[in-house]
DNA sequence: TCTCCGATTCACT
DNA sequence: GTGAATCGGAGAA
């Protein structure tokens, strides 16, 4: 069954846990779909967690992670990387799923290049889009927490949260 | 305008 | 283990 924006209008952490094990469904331009078990996902929760670009506030770039859930946020990383994010919560609470790893795909650049996700899937909802959607398939996850990757800057309280979470089964 | 630097990956040593 | 690639957002000037 197909994702509704009912599963990401709960808090960030629940949904990124719970999304580990879900099935991430791409459909390309020219038909073809490829289905991939969702491996890894990383939480940032608001405008007080430090590592979460809105922890600068509102501005052109985080607009999205203030808009409802199952919105797509895209933002590009280092120059070379697009990140795939899931927006939770409602309206005005700035929260997003970072998917890290998905199928074979063991990465976040990785995966988006694997995928053909652009800027372009910025602010497209991943609820109600025909191109990029999420499957429960009814398959029991079980998964392990760890610290999130890449932070430091955000200073070691909020890089010490285990607020990533992995398949258990991962390799 | 200008400068700094990142939710990464890969090639090298 | 170290460093380069590569560019747009955010903040300073």
């Amino acid at each position: 069954m197909k994702l509704e924006s009912a599963f990401f209008d709960r808090d960030v952490l629940a949904v990124a846990s719970e999304l580990v094990g879900k099935l991430l469904v791409r459909k390309f331009d020219d038909g073809s779909v490829i289905k991939l078990r969702i491996k890894e996902t990383e939480a940032y929760r608001g405008e007080e967690d430090k590592a979460c670009h809105a922890s600068k506030g509102k501005t052109p770039r985080t607009e999205v992670m203030y808009s409802h859930p199952g919105s797509i946020y895209i933002y590009l990383i280092y120059g070379m990387y697009w990140m795939l994010n899931i927006v939770t919560e409602k309206e005005n609470i700035p929260q997003a799923v970072l998917l890290r790893a998905a199928g074979e795909y063991d990465g976040p650049g990785k995966l988006t290049k694997a995928l053909k996700i652009t800027k372009e899937f910025n602010n497209f909802n991943i609820s109600n889009c025909p191109q990029i959607w999420i499957e429960d398939d009814g398959y029991i996850h079980r998964i392990k927490t760890l610290p999130r990757v890449g932070i430091d800057y955000a200073g070691q309280e909020w890089a010490s949260k285990q607020w990533r979470f992995v398949d258990k089964n991962k390799n």
